[in-house]
DNA sequence: ACGGATTCGACC
DNA sequence: TGGTCGAAT
């Protein structure tokens, strides 16, 4: 449900950006032959032709929509050129649109504040940069106007006979006499104009933008004139633009709660809402989302434009329509595991690229139970801490599968099941990872440490690769395999109750297990290899140097800890700078030698795992003394008087981890022993 | 038996 | 808070 905000200036200048037919674009650039041609992006599907998920506005001239078939879109537009969506892990993978995306962001984001809002689309808060502008150099002040800005299209000016509509917009820019509010908007159509120019000219991409005194507004009017041209709402067009339009078109009236509003009160246009008294809207749909009601018809819309430059969550998904449904548990596992490895790598480059790192893994499953009376129950998303590295992560979301599928099925389908599933069938498969958090910034510089030369054993190689990946080395035909699942390993299934106390995953040959170890091939990050090995060497040795000398010397103050963004900058630029002076990895010895049972921690967890078999969910299967809650380790519990005792170098990490702030918005306690943890409860 | 794959936000 | 639901692209 859609809530109603305070606006926070009476007059902001907000941007909507958006890509025009994102994916095509994107395609096009790749390959150029394909520019001006009637072109789609299709998801590979092999059934009539795949889906379309982008077309071309050349395409949409013939009648070719998003929702068609390759096929279909064949017969309205023949030459209709229709490229494919790549694949990777036997799945369609978007991270070129999703990389295409962020260069956007990222000249966008050098004016005003910037929210990415999806993978093609941007807002801007452009009032400071507009205000000062207006002081500055203020249209009018200007002998010429951009070209582009000129071509804008101005909500509710009137072309006079006769004229240029170039003229007609230039002078309502540059009219003395125009409320502030229009003259801020005027500084807003030079400076999108301008961030336009410069998405063409450093991306090749164009786009399209509206410009008004809200989000909403803004949002509504950069669909209105496309492709590739800017469109103004000024405030004076509100009224007449929002009484005849109709209410689906608004959005977050574009589902159930618009269709209420057309059947409830026979709201057709969103100015019919403004007969409605609030406290009438709140009746019908609650006191939040009667207020936002009763304020978007009359074009009032105070949701800030977020400064946020990154998604906040990752995901990976899939689904099998029809005959397709998974039927047998271990197709359900090498789906899983495809997944896994696609969001491992995202997570990877996140971490890299942007120094973050998730800290929830979410399952979301679409089923089919077709036996039961109650087949409409709904297969429950399940969630659990996140773990790094590909084996962690696959291990942990089939862990989460088996939970939700308990559920589902219910006690009595659990004995029933055999080879043949009695009914029931996975239709859509999705691994998601979110609260995404910032890295502390020292822990940024413990990392550079163990960039040096690994202390591995093969031990900890095992630790990874015994949860094999059951995938094929490399599936040839990408898109065949997208298709039937005709590189889903062939695996005998035990039935379900023996395989879930047993091995919890599929093992493959002997000979094939000591293949990839002996290539020392890390399959859990392909972005940096370097960087999922420090993420495994630290976590055998730093956490428990950390929290076993910390132990014994801890007290009881507590203590908030929290991050404030700047603040975090800067001590990471410190941290730099101190880094940069001394560059011997004596944190690393330090941590060994007030360690000695650290590197041992990777056998006693292959131990885990080959002699219980089971999953490491269970830390019970510890042995006794050893694990207690040391992983998790509470930083604010830490007295500061220890701190003293520590080599320089680690005082300055640590004193960072314990920097206490004003904003707690970003929940950091633990996190770097928690993150590192080998083990963790799902 | 669908448009797929994502992402985000609100509610309870 | 986790899980569900809705909405959008």
């Amino acid at each position: 449900m859609p809530v109603a905000r305070p606006e926070s200036s009476d007059s902001r200048v907000i941007a909507h950006i958006d890509l025009d037919c994102f994916y095509v674009q994107v395609e096009q650039r790749k390959q150029p032959q394909l520019r001006g041609l009637p072109t789609a992006v299709v998801q590979y599907n092999e059934w009539k032709g795949g889906a379309l998920i982008a077309v071309s506005y050349e395409a949409r001239k013939f009648g070719v929509k998003r929702s068609m078939r390759g096929e279909e879109a064949k017969e309205v537009c023949p030459q209709i050129q229709l490229v494919q969506v790549p694949v990777a892990h036997c799945k369609a993978d978007l991270s070129t649109y999703r990389n295409a995306g962020s260069e956007v962001v990222s000249v966008l984001s050098r004016k005003g504040r910037c929210e990415r809002a999806s993978i093609d689309e941007v807002y801007l808060d452009l009032t400071h940069v507009a205000e000062t502008m207006l002081l500055e150099t203020p249209p009018e002040s200007l002998e010429e106007i951009d070209e582009e800005a000129l071509k804008s299209h101005i909500l509710g000016l009137r072309i006079e006979e006769g004229t240029d509509a170039i003229e007609n917009v230039r002078e309502w820019m540059c009219r003395s006499n125009a409320q502030h509010k229009d003259k801020l908007l005027a500084c807003g159509i030079l400076i999108v104009a301008e961030l336009r120019r410069q998405v063409l000219k450093e991306t090749e991409f164009t786009c399209s933008a509206g410009i008004a005194h809200n989000k909403m507004l803004a949002k509504l009017a950069s669909g209105m004139n496309k492709p590739a041209q800017q469109t103004v709402v000024p405030f004076s067009s509100v009224k007449g633009l929002l009484g005849s339009l109709p209410i689906r078109k608004m959005k977050q009236l574009g589902g159930k709660l618009g269709v209420a509003l057309q059947v409830d009160l026979g709201v057709n246009n969103v100015g019919d809402l403004l007969q409605f008294p609030e406290a009438k809207l709140q009746e019908h749909y609650g006191v939040n989302t009667g207020t936002w009601l009763w304020n978007i018809a009359r074009g009032i819309d105070g949701e800030e434009v977020e400064g946020r430059l990154l998604p906040k969550s990752h995901g990976s998904g899939k689904s099998f329509p029809g005959p397709r449904a998974l039927k047998t548990i271990s197709s359900v596992q090498y789906w899983l595991n495809q997944l896994c490895e696609e969001l491992n790598e995202r997570l990877c480059s996140d971490l890299d690229q942007n120094k973050r790192i998730a800290h929830t893994l979410t399952l979301h499953v679409r089923a089919y139970k077709s036996s039961d009376t109650d087949s409409q129950k709904k297969f429950p998303s399940k969630s659990c801490p996140l773990r790094y590295g590909t084996a962690k992560i696959q291990e942990d979301a089939f862990n989460l599968f088996q939970a939700g599928f308990r559920e589902y099925i219910g006690f009595y389908g659990v004995k029933t099941q055999g080879i043949q599933c009695n009914g029931w069938g996975i239709t859509a498969l999705s691994i998601s990872a979110s609260k995404i958090v910032p890295l502390p910034s020292g822990t940024c510089s413990i990392m550079k440490y163990f960039h040096g030369p690994s202390t591995s054993n093969s031990s900890k190689q095992l630790v990874d690769n015994s949860i094999l990946e059951v995938s094929p080395l490399s599936p040839s035909g990408g898109e065949r395999c997208s298709e039937v699942n005709s590189c889903e390993p062939k695996i005998e299934f035990l039935g379900e109750e023996e395989r879930w106390n047993k091995d919890p995953l599929p093992v493959l040959g002997q000979e094939e297990e000591e293949r990839s170890i002996l290539k020392g091939q890390d399959p859990s990050c392909s972005s940096s290899k370097a960087q999922d090995g420090v993420i495994q060497e630290t976590s055998l040795v730093i956490p428990t140097g950390v929290a076993r000398f910390l132990e014994q010397n801890q007290s009881t103050q507590p203590r908030e800890l929290a991050w404030n963004d700047s603040q975090v900058k800067s001590e990471h630029k410190e941290h730099k700078r101190k880094m940069k002076d001394k560059g011997t990895p004596s944190i690393l010895k330090f941590f060994k030698s007030c360690n000695p049972s650290g590197p041992s921690e990777s056998q006693e967890q292959v131990q885990t795992l080959q002699e219980n078999g089971t999953t490491s969910s269970d830390s019970t299967s510890y042995p006794s003394g050893q694990r207690r809650e040391a992983w998790s380790y509470r930083i604010d519990e830490i007295d500061p008087a220890v701190i003293d005792e520590l080599p320089p170098e680690i005082q300055d990490e640590l004193r960072a981890w314990m920097q206490p702030h004003k904003q707690p918005n970003v929940v950091n306690r633990g996190s770097i022993a928690r993150y590192f943890s080998p083990i963790r409860k799902t």
